[in-house]
DNA sequence: ATTGACGTTTAGACGACCTATGTATAGACT
DNA sequence: AGTCTATACATAGGTCGTCTAAACGTCAAT
């Protein structure tokens, strides 16, 4: 596994997720893992704190749904989360170019 | 500053660094300045103890070097340190491949 | 009945990174 | 002579996001 890396980007992620459209936690995991390919095959434990944190930012809202009887919440952006998911996209940008331009000379012919 | 979102990315883009030759603790900072256009300003308390990480790892050597009566401690890639870099530039890929899925839906028209 | 998929929660540990501080030399400025 | 800045290394201690692990519960299928 991609062991501790994540750092810092798993929020925005979540919130990138959820822009799509409202989720339950477990269907957000699911959504993860299909979108990164397998790559981000992540916990409960990882990611229910996660959606907590945000909520708890105001950056998420929940609400509980009962289907089939089985309780479920579910996650939605509020209004500063779907402002949020811009800042982090450009986050995340800035970020990937300047690993990128680190790495450039290691990856040969600065072709990365 | 780019706050604590290096984590996992780190090691790797020091030894990136010194594939292009050895290089001390100060001048480590300073490249990883100047490849990153400022991104990833370190202090040396995170440098210094990770640089220690790599060479209790074995992919790091270093030697003392007196420049103008100054001590310096020069660090360099092993063998193995060298052989590591391919592998963490390529996990890097990896990585920004799946953050970049993530967020693409996100990022409008999925263009990242 | 028991397995497996679905679904949420939390306690606790881990460990990378940051803050803050200390040490020390050289050179420039006042 | 004293101070400041840049150079250069080191480490103790704290923060905090993530992972491990376990628990609890419903439903459908074997």
């Amino acid at each position: 596994m991609a062991s501790t890396e994540l750092q810092g980007h798993l929020d925005g992620m979540l919130l990138a997720i959820l822009e799509s459209g409202p989720l339950h936690g477990y269907a957000i995991v699911e959504e993860m893992n299909r979108r990164s390919d397998g790559e981000f095959d992540l916990a409960e434990g990882t990611v229910y704190p996660a959606l907590h944190r945000l909520e708890a930012a105001g950056l998420l809202s929940s609400r509980w749904e009962v289907v089939s009887g089985r309780r479920r919440r579910v996650y939605a952006l509020s209004h500063s989360g779907a402002a949020a998911v811009g800042e982090r996209v450009a986050s995340w940008r800035t970020f990937r170019s300047a690993v990128d331009a680190v790495f450039a000379p290691a990856a040969s012919q600065g072709q990365l």
